[in-house]
RNA sequence: GGGCCCGUAGCUCAGUUGGCAGAGCAGUGGACUUUUAAUCCAUCGGUCCCGGGUUCGAUUCCCGGCGGGCCCA
C-alpha cells in the first residue's frame, strides 16, 4: 500500500480500529493540566540524571507525533509540541497489554497527550517515562518525510502549515516578524505615539504612486479602491490634532511581483506634528536598531555572507551625489530631459534606456535604481528628491525643484521614505495637477486629485514629519532572507486549475 | 510582459542517447524492551503536470497550455 489513495484508506483504517477500542478519535479536551513541550524542556533539559532519578518529576504533556521508533514491546516517540520536541518512552508493562494494543495503532501525524514522570534513556535524552497515553486528534493525511523535510518551494508556499512543522526555519522567521512588529509597536509606544485604523476600502486612493486594486460595495452601489497607503488618512489625524500617530497594516498595489515586492504587504507609517524629515531619520534609525536589538540581541546581522552592522547613526547622501559616485553623471548639470538623455547615451549605463522615461525626474529615478540602489548595503540614507517624484513632500526652502526627502536603503532595497509633509494646500493642489497632467500622458501610477484631502488641508496641518517602512523587507533584514515569500506566511501564487 | 530552467511514487530525488519506470524515506506484514534518519526480513505503491504532434513505439523528441523557480523589464 503505497499510492496516496492507499496511504489515506490505511490511516482510515487505523482510526475505524481505534474507534472500535473505544478511543474517541477527536476528544474535545485533554485530561489534566498540561506542561507545554518547550517548558518541561527549559526547566528540565539541563537537569542531572540523579536529580531526575530522585524527584521523578511528572508531566502531562500534549503534540503531534513526528516519529515512532519501534522495539516491540517499547517504543520511542518524538513527540513535538509549541515548535519543540520532547521523547516519549512507552512501553507495553508500564501500560499494561489492552492499552498498549491500543497505542501501536497510533501513527506519525496523531495528536496524543501521555504523562509520566521525566527521566533520562541510557543515551541520556530527556524522556516522558509513559504512565499513560490518549488521543487527542486523528491525522487523516501523512506527514511530509521526516529527514529530508518539505523542500517543494511551491508546496511550502501553497501548504505553510507543512512548511512549518517540517522546517525550523520556517517557523524561526514567522515568530521573528512577529516579535519585531512587537518591538517596533513598543519603540513608537515609548515614543509617545498613538496607533489607529484607517479604511482600507477608499473611494479615492492615493498617498503613493502605484496602481491600485478596485472593488465594489454592493449596498452603496459604490466603486472603491483598496489602498494604497494610509498617508493622506493619517495625516487628517495630524490636522485633527492626533499629533503622533502611526498605523500598521497592509497596502495593496496592483502591479509586479519580485523578491521585494508583493501585491499585498505591510506597512508601518508614522507621523508626528512639529517634526520635519531629519527628525524621522531618528525615529528610522531607533526603530531599525530597536528592532534588531530586541529581536536578535545585537545591530549586526548576515546578509549574503556580508555582515551589515544597523547601529546609528547612517551616513545621509544626496541623490545626485550617489549617482555621480556610481555613473560620473552630475544630474545638477544635466537638469534637462534632454542633457540627461544626451549624457546617458554618453555613457552608457547598462540597463537604464535613456528614451524610456517621459521626464527628467523619472530618467534619474531609473539611473538611481539601477546604478545605485543595489549597492547601498551598509544603512544609508539618501536625500534630496526631485519634486516630481514626491507630489506630497516639502519643498527645500532653497531649492524648490527638490523635496525635504529621504529613503533608507539597506542590504540593496528601499526599506523606507519619509518627508517633511506638505502642508501648504496651495501648493499641493499643483502638486496633483502636475500628477494627473502626468496621468493624462500615460503615466498609470500618478496620483489621482483629492479634493477632500485638499479640504482638509486647508483646515490647517502643523509642520509634520511622516514616514512608512517596508515591514516585510525588515523582517528579511533581520532574517537574512532572500525572498519576500520567505516571510510572508501565505504568499499570494497563481490560482492552482481546479 | 521577455529570456532561461524545472515539473517522475505520499515526501526527497535518480533515470530513460525513443523500447516492460528506479532508490531512500513514508506505508503494509513480520522480528525486536534504551532508540535518535533505529536495525533486520518481506512487501505494496506511478495519469512520468495537461493537451496535441512526430514515430511501429513518447515519460524521453517537437508544439501549445498550466504551475513553479531564477534573471530581466
Amino acid at each position: 500500500m503505497a499510492s496516496e489513495a492507499e496511504i489515506l484508506a490505511a490511516r482510515r483504517k487505523r482510526a475505524q480500529q481505534l474507534l472500535e477500542r473505544g478511543e474517541a478519535l477527536f476528544p474535545a479536551r485533554v485530561p489534566g493540566p498540561l506542561t507545554a513541550v518547550p517548558e518541561v524542556l527549559a526547566r528540565f533539559e539541563t537537569a542531572e540524571l540523579e536529580t531526575l532519578e530522585a524527584e521523578r518529576p511528572k508531566v502531562t504533556v500534549a503534540g503531534r507525533i513526528m516519529s515512532i521508533r519501534s522495539f516491540g514491546k517499547a517504543n520511542f516517540v518524538t513527540l513535538q509540541g509549541d515548535g519543540a520536541r520532547v521523547q516519549l518512552w512507552v512501553k507495553k508493562n508500564q501500560l499494561g497489554a489492552e492499552r498498549y494494543e491500543t497505542f501501536r495503532l497510533y501513527e506519525v501525524g496523531d495528536f496524543v497527550w501521555a504523562r509520566g514522570p521525566l527521566v533520562r534513556t541510557r543515551s541520556g535524552e530527556l524522556s516522558v517515562d509513559v504512565e499513560d497515553i490518549g488521543f487527542l486528534a486523528k491525522a487523516y493525511r501523512p506527514l511530509p518525510e521526516k529527514w529530508h523535510g518539505l523542500a517543494d518551494v511551491e508546496t511550502r508556499y501553497r501548504q505553510r502549515y507543512l512548511d512549518l512543522l517540517a522546517n525550523p526555519e520556517s517557523r524561526e522567521i514567522a515568530l521573528a516578524r512577529s516579535k519585531m512588529i512587537t518591538a517596533l509597536r513598543e519603540v513608537l509606544e515609548e515614543r509617545g505615539f498613538l496607533e489607529v485604523e484607517t479604511p482600507i476600502l477608499q473611494p479615492l486612493y492615493g498617498g503613493a504612486n502605484a496602481q491600485p486594486f478596485t472593488t465594489h460595495h454592493n449596498t452603496y452601489q459604490q466603486d472603491l479602491f483598496l489602498r494604497i497607503s494610509f498617508e493622506l488618512y493619517l495625516k487628517r489625524l495630524i490636522i485633527g490634532g492626533i499629533e503622533r500617530v502611526y498605523e500598521i497594516g497592509r497596502d495593496f498595489r496592483n502591479e509586479g511581483i519580485s523578491k521585494k515586492h508583493s501585491p499585498e504587504f505591510t506597512m508601518l507609517e508614522a507621523y508626528q506634528a512639529y517634526a520635519d524629515y531629519t527628525d524621522m531619520m531618528e525615529l528610522v534609525e531607533a526603530l531599525v536598531a530597536g528592532a534588531a536589538e530586541r529581536l536578535l540581541g545585537t545591530t549586526r546581522v548576515e546578509r549574503e555572507g556580508q555582515t551589515i552592522d544597523l547601529a546609528p547613526p547612517w551616513p545621509r547622501h544626496t541623490m545626485a551625489e550617489l549617482i555621480f559616485d556610481a555613473s560620473q553623471i552630475d544630474i545638477q548639470k544635466t537638469d534637462t530631459l534632454d542633457s540627461l538623455r544626451a549624457a546617458l547615451r554618453q555613457r552608457k549605463v547598462e540597463g537604464v534606456d535613456p528614451d524610456a522615461a517621459p521626464s527628467w525626474a523619472r530618467l534619474v529615478d531609473d539611473l538611481f535604481s539601477v546604478c545605485v540602489e543595489p549597492r547601498l548595503i551598509e544603512p544609508s540614507f539618501v536625500i534630496e528628491y526631485p519634486a516630481e517624484l514626491s507630489p506630497l513632500a516639502k519643498r527645500c526652502a532653497d531649492r524648490p525643484e527638490l523635496v525635504e526627502r529621504f529613503e533608507l536603503f539597506i542590504g540593496g532595497m528601499e526599506i523606507a521614505n519619509a518627508f517633511s509633509e506638505l502642508n501648504d494646500p496651495d501648493d499641493q493642489r499643483l502638486r496633483f495637477e502636475e500628477q494627473a497632467r502626468a496621468g493624462r500622458e500615460g503615466d498609470e501610477a500618478a496620483h489621482p486629485i483629492d479634493e477632500d484631502f485638499l479640504r482638509a488641508l486647508e483646515h490647517g496641518m502643523p509642520p509634520t514629519g511622516g514616514m512608512g517602512l517596508g515591514v516585510g523587507r525588515l523582517v528579511m533584514i533581520l532574517t537574512g532572507a532572500s525572498h519576500l515569500r520567505e516571510v510572508t506566511l501565505f504568499p499570494h501564487l497563481r490560482a492552482r486549475d481546479a
